[in-house]
DNA sequence: AATTTGACGACCG
DNA sequence: TCGGTCGCCAAAT
């Protein structure tokens, strides 16, 4: 069984899609008690848009954290944002009534490699 | 190969 | 603040 491939990551034991493994890697980065927007997602990865990213979170979202992925507005997913309420909730994300505050919650790439902020 | 979909974003009223 | 409309771009059928 020779599998010229190696280094990726084996969430999923089927091929993935170019674009599915660039975002499930990315979602997986987002750190608990905090957010990512789909549109910041498209827009981190260079290429894509919002739709795509929600695209394949709809088909292989659910081996990551997809909670932690809400909209812009920061609300969450509409078919399940009971569900993903409760989860951000859990995991200390800063709501404002059925809305995550992406204000403060909004997580970027960038904060991973720069050391925690105040 | 072409068409439709899709867990959205920005804009408008 | 809320609801409706158009646009985006890759994947699935």
């Amino acid at each position: 069984m020779a599998r010229p491939d190696s280094g990726e990551a084996p969430r999923e034991h089927a091929p993935l899609p170019d674009y599915a493994e660039e975002v499930l890697a990315l979602v997986e980065r987002i750190p608990p008690g905090r957010v990512m927007s789909y549109g910041a997602i498209a827009d981190w990865l260079g290429h894509g848009g919002p739709r795509q990213v929600g695209a394949v979170m709809s088909r292989y979202g659910g081996a990551v954290g997809w909670h932690r992925v809400v909209a812009a507005a920061g609300r969450p997913p509409l078919c399940h944002e009971g569900q993903a309420l409760r989860m951000l909730r859990a995991e200390g994300t800063p709501l404002r009534g059925n809305r995550v505050d992406m204000a403060r919650a909004a997580w970027h790439p960038h904060e991973d490699a720069s050391a925690a902020e105040a």
